[in-house]
DNA sequence: ATTCTTGTTATATAATATATATAACACACA
DNA sequence: TGTGTGTTATATATATTATATAACAAGAAT
């Protein structure tokens, strides 16, 4: 699995890192059960620091994206994270709609945004 | 105009700020030409620093939501912001894929997502 | 002219977040 | 008995967020 990182971005390198983790999973590109490089191997892999790696591991195990047996190392979770609640379709509304607001501010309809939307769709396999 | 602002939220004051304005012209309750409240009003109506209020109007100038003068006061832009040219919409697409491979993950399919998308055009009045 | 209100600039301070560096620990496993 | 896991602990450096005060420059109102 690729990882690409832009050092240059605004985005945590932390955050970078479990998006890239998220949307392996959501491809089907990491699978459930699936071994995960660890946190040192990922770290001098991608030339950070070992505690940004486990930072971002951290948090996704957090979410339900991965288990983290002690001795064993980083797995893609088997059952994948817990359905989505409404606390967390609330959060994620939230989030969508200044992005949108902004979006149609710029004369962006929502036909295009549903075109992106597809093109999302597409790139994560759906 | 109401402004809601979360204190115990992780998404900074200024920018939950920024949010609430951006959604207030694309529902245009803020309309072109309106004259927003002094950084100094403005602050000391929501209870935070006039410089926290400040950073949002910088920011919202710069993306063109905003137009400054030095004395006159600060209003919504009479021409609205300029249509999102590729970067802006390259940008977009890098921040809605991570969260929409989250929702994937947690279940909630496509047609889950149109339609929240749906309920937030809906209301922003579109 | 004088006063008030603008945004603006300058300093300082504190708390938090991000990222790195090093070292050590506990424990399974070969 | 090492080796490789994640984990924990310290320390350091930098950037971000937010606040507090003070002062400045210039248009607007009186």
């Amino acid at each position: 699995m690729y990882i690409s990182l832009d050092f240059e971005s605004e985005v945590p390198i932390y955050e970078q890192l479990k998006n890239e983790i998220i949307i392996g999973i959501a491809k089907k590109e990491l699978t459930p059960g699936e071994r995960l490089p660890s946190v040192r191997a990922l770290a001098s892999d991608i030339g950070i620091n070992l505690h940004t790696v486990n930072k971002a591991y951290q948090q996704l195990k957090q979410d339900g994206f991965l288990l983290i047996h002690r001795q064993r190392g980083v797995v893609v979770h088997p059952d994948g994270p817990e359905k989505a609640d409404e606390i967390y379709k609330k959060q994620l509304h939230e989030t969508l709609k200044p992005l949108i607001a902004e979006a149609l501010c710029k004369e962006i309809d929502q036909k295009e945004l549903f075109a992106m939307m597809t093109t999302i769709f597409d790139e994560l396999g759906r």
